[in-house]
DNA sequence: GGATATTATTTCGAATTCGAAATATAATTT
DNA sequence: AAATTATATTTCGAATTCGAAATAATATCC
């Protein structure tokens, strides 16, 4: 019983549902996911490098300079060059790329929180505590 | 604080580091995610339609056609006519399929077991509960 | 200060994934 | 029993993803 892999079997069925979800919600805007996440990665935290993007939308750099490409030609953001460190290219969100996330953002938030409240607030806590548990040891 | 949506990012970046875990484990033998995944259902359940093998690896139909065809010409896997119903096919492992899976498979439990042994046995059970209780709610 | 290592990003080709349409068969309706 | 609807699977073209190599700039070492 105990050395099975149910544990992880349910966290990656709850995750792939949760991806489905977030899909659904932002496929009407004609948006994927990493799109979706790149931009509200940028909505919340404002212009960043590629690579922190990156690290918060949990793909591949090669895939970030692709979903970068077709955010800029949906005219959703921008590239510009950090005066600092010239490797390093700045993304941020265009005027059209803000109004459409003042847009989809508060119903895309209300439709994810709707999920999670199905856990009371004690519930919910313990899950992002155990998670964090697991996640940690799972990175190497 | 409550109204944030701080456990699903949770949530999806400890399904994401599994995944990356897994895929580590499994690309030493030549395999991706979902190849693993379909060998391993079959591993455990015995032969079974295409379909009931979508549903638990959770890709689209048609992405498990290229599954199992790669599996194929690998030939880790066959596919037989099922005589009940002349839509339906029945994959099964090939000798050799089970023979990699005697070998991946147990080094792949104590792999994915060292990841949820960080929590105790309570905790895991907790764990489930709180994932199930969101999952269930997740799906439409 | 030049050589070497590191970091940020992009390009490339290949693999994987998707959704919609096509095909084939089975089940249900009338 | 023909017509309709439903189910299982595949095909197709397009979108997304990846990893490895290329490029460019910075940081470190000697």
């Amino acid at each position: 019983m105990s050395q099975d892999l149910k544990t992880l079997t349910i966290l990656l069925r709850a995750a792939n549902a949760v991806e489905h979800r977030i899909k659904e919600d932002v496929s009407m805007y004609g948006l994927g996911l990493s799109d979706f996440g790149a931009l509200e990665v940028l909505y919340h935290k404002g212009p960043l490098p590629v690579q922190s993007i990156c690290e918060k939308v949990l793909i591949a750099n090669s895939s970030m300079s692709y979903v970068i490409d077709t955010l800029i030609k949906k005219q959703l953001i921008k590239k510009l060059k950090s005066p600092d460190d010239r490797r390093v290219h700045i993304i941020e969100l265009t005027e059209e790329g803000r109004k459409l996330m003042d847009e989809i953002y508060p119903k895309h938030q209300d439709h994810m929180r709707s999920m999670i409240d199905v856990l009371d607030q004690n519930e919910e806590i313990e899950l992002q505590r155990l998670l964090k548990k697991l996640g940690k040891q799972s990175k190497k």
